[in-house]
DNA sequence: GTGTAGACTTTGAGTGATCAAAATCAAGCG
DNA sequence: CGCTTGATTTTGATCACTCAAAGTCTACAC
C-alpha cells in the first residue's frame, strides 16, 4: 500500500507532467518570467520532470525529492533518471489517476452535497483524498450520478483511469468575436477562484470574446450579464473554453 | 496540533475511562473471564486506566504506551502516574470528545447520506475522523440536522463537548415482562451488528422482555415482529434500552 | 517475608519522512 | 578550455512512532 506521502508525490508528478506537455505542445505564449526563472537553461529534457519542480510543488527541499525518487523508482512507480529528472511509469500513472479521481470526486461532493464554495474545497480534498476508501468513494460517485467533471471543470478519471475528452482551448487562443462556453478554470488559488466566480467565469457560462490583444497582453470578454471583463494573459490563460 | 496518533490515543483513553466507570459503578455482572485475565489482582486503581488496556486497544506493545503517556503528560493532555495508569486531563477530555464527535457524525453521515450499512461505518470513520476539518464537520452536522445520536445509538457530543443524556440501562437489568425501546447497541464488531440488525435489535425498536435468567445467563426478548430472540448475557449486556 | 506473576519501564534499534548544508555535476559562455 | 551558475546529490541529523527483549516493580500468596 502506498503511504499518503507517496500518493502525494505521485499525484504531483502526474500534474507536473501534464503541465509539461501542455506548455511544450503548440500551446504557445509562455509568459516571459518562466524563462528567466530557470536561468535560461533548457527546461526539463524530453518529457522528464525536473526534481526541483517537484520539490517546489511538494514544499520540500530538493534533497528530499532525490531520496524519494530513488525509492519510488525501486517501487516501480517512477522512472528516475539521475541528474535529469523523472517520469511516471504506467503503474505510477494509474495510481496518480486514482488519487486524482478521489480528489475531484470529493471536491464535487463537498460543493454539491455539503454546499461548500468551490474556492475552499481544494484544500479539504487534499486531505480527504487520502482518507476515503474505495467503498465510500463509489458511494459518493453514485450519489453524484457518476459525474465527468469537478466543480472547476477538471475531468474526473473513471475507475480505470480513463479521462473524459473535450476539445478545449484557453481564452488566449480564441478569435475575436467568438462565442465560447467556459469549460474549466485552471489553478486552485482561492483568491483567483473568488474573482472568477464574482465575474461569472464559471464552468457552463457563455462568453463573447470582445478583444484579444497579445501585444498589450489583454483579453476582454463579455459575460452573460452583458458586462465586459478585462483579463491579463495570465488570468485569461487559466480560463479554458469550448465552442458555444 | 495533535497528530492523528495522539488523537487516537486520547480517544481510546476516553473510551477506556468510560468502560471503567461503567463497570465499577453498580452495573454488576462482570463476566468471569475478565477477573482471570488480570491474574486476580486489583484492576486499575481509583479511576486510572491501566496502560496494558490502552496498549491492547491501540494494538501496540506496552512499552510504546509508556513512552506515549509520558509525552502526552508533558503535553498536558493526560495525567500519567507511573506504574499505576493514566487518566485524561480536562484538555484531554475536550480533545477526546472532539474526536468522538467527528467519528460519530461521520458514521451517521455515511449511513444516512451515502447509504452504507451501520456494520461497515465504524472502520471508515476511524480513518475519516482524522481527516475532516471543522468547516466540513459543521456542514455535515447541519446537513444531518444537528443529530444527537449516531447509527448505533451512541451520543454525539456537541461542539463544546456536551453529551446528550438519557436514562439508559442494559437488557440485563430489565424486569421480566417490561416493555423497552432499544436505545443503543454497544460494541462495533460487524458480525454482532449484522446479527443485531437481522433480529431487529436496532435503536428505536420496541421489545418485550420475556425472560431474564441470570443463572442460565439467558435473556429472551420479543421483537416487534413477534419473534422471540434468545440472548446470552454478553450479547444482552450490549443492548441498551430506555423505558417504552 | 520471600517468591512470583503480571504489569510496567527501559534500552537499543528501525522506519518513513524530512531538513540543512556541503559536495558534485552539467551546460553554456567567454 | 576553464568558470560560473543553478540543479542535483550526498551526508549527517532530527522527529514521531514503533518494536523486541531485557530489566524492574508491586501486590498478593503462602
Amino acid at each position: 500500500m502506498p503511504t499518503r506521502t507517496v500518493e502525494d508525490y505521485i499525484k504531483r508528478l502526474y500534474l507536473a507532467e501534464q503541465a509539461l506537455t501542455r506548455t511544450s505542445s503548440g500551446n504557445a505564449k509562455v509568459d516571459p518570467k518562466s524563462r528567466k526563472k530557470t536561468g535560461g537553461k533548457s527546461d526539463s529534457k524530453a518529457g522528464l520532470v525536473m526534481l526541483s519542480k517537484l520539490a517546489q510543488a511538494m514544499g520540500v527541499v530538493p534533497g528530499t525529492v532525490t531520496t524519494m525518487m530513488r525509492t519510488l523508482d525501486e517501487a516501480g512507480l517512477v522512472k528516475y533518471e539521475p541528474r535529469s529528472g523523472c517520469r511516471l511509469t504506467e503503474r505510477g500513472r494509474k495510481l496518480a489517476l486514482h488519487v486524482i479521481r478521489r480528489h475531484r470526486l470529493v471536491e464535487l461532493f463537498l460543493v454539491r452535497t455539503l454546499g461548500l464554495d468551490w474556492s475552499e474545497v481544494h484544500e479539504e480534498a487534499e486531505v480527504l483524498e487520502h482518507a476515503i476508501s474505495e467503498r465510500v468513494l463509489d458511494r459518493i460517485d453514485r450519489h453524484l450520478g457518476r459525474p465527468l467533471f469537478d466543480p472547476h471543470g477538471d475531468p474526473i478519471p473513471d475507475r480505470d483511469g480513463k479521462l473524459p475528452k473535450r476539445a478545449e482551448s484557453s481564452l488566449l487562443e480564441c478569435e475575436k468575436a467568438s462565442r465560447v462556453k467556459v469549460s474549466r478554470i485552471e489553478h486552485q488559488d482561492a483568491k483567483f477562484l473568488n474573482f472568477a466566480r464574482d465575474n461569472g467565469l464559471i464552468p457552463g457560462e457563455v462568453l463573447i470574446v470582445v478583444q484579444v490583444d497579445t501585444t498589450a497582453g489583454l483579453v476582454i470578454v463579455r459575460g452573460s450579464a452583458g458586462i465586459e471583463i478585462p483579463l491579463g494573459t495570465t488570468a485569461a490563460g487559466r480560463v479554458r473554453v469550448v465552442k458555444a
